[in-house]
DNA sequence: ACATCATTTAACCGAATGGTTGAGCATCCA
DNA sequence: TGGATGCTCAACCATTCGGTTAAATGATGT
């Protein structure tokens, strides 16, 4: 649950137009068109990439009028913080001892 | 270069078998061969997985004898997780203000 | 009604992903 | 020396990915 959902944001992350599109919509809502502009990609590409993001839950989109529009949705990108947060500060924390708790005892 | 980083690192994380194999490192440095004991993989695939996490510097392998012992290397994980805490702050921050300003340009 | 605009869907393509098996390379040990 | 062990590399396969163009859907405006 919490797992598959790390897949999708992490996926959806690991793409620089996508991580592009979030840039860009922390200035405010926008449509699909107006996401694509910055882009030299063609407008079906975008909006997948939208598609990817909105699955991830990174991203809403609302139809208005023959436009949707499309914002951002931070809930998503908790648990991945989380997730990270968790982990490096518990190998931050834990390096010194495990260096020398390894170099004590050895594999086994 | 950050940008390519996080690439590599999002996408590294973008797969169960590969975050477990980060958790399980927590516990200890491990070889190949005990880091792939608790996967239905062969052992070639998880060989595989790690040189994804090495490719995104979120583990070492060093040779030791015939054996390669991987360790954790936290420090890409803090270019990801700056990215994630900074986009989640900004947004967090944003969120009512938008929300303000988008409900004043139109209708709510 | 009609043409136009905004967007999605479908079909397709080349490249990358995640997996396999099997060969190859060091290293350890009897 | 020779055989087993630990791991990687190469070749292959099916699936997914990121992109394209073209057709389809749906709302707007005249």
């Amino acid at each position: 649950m919490v797992e598959q959902n790390l897949d999708l944001v992490f996926h959806a992350l690991a793409d620089p137009t996508r991580r592009a599109i979030l840039d860009r919509l922390t200035e405010g809502e926008a449509t699909v068109g107006r996401l694509s502009e910055p882009f030299p990609l063609s407008f079906a590409a975008v909006s997948k990439h939208l598609g990817v993001l909105e699955r991830a839950g990174l991203v809403t989109r609302e139809s208005r009028g023959r436009e949707r529009i499309c914002r951002i949705n931070p809930a998503s990108l908790e648990d991945a913080r989380a997730w990270l947060e968790f982990h490096e500060r518990f190998w931050s924390d834990r390096l010194n001892a495990l260096d020398q708790l390894i170099s004590g005892t050895k594999d086994r």
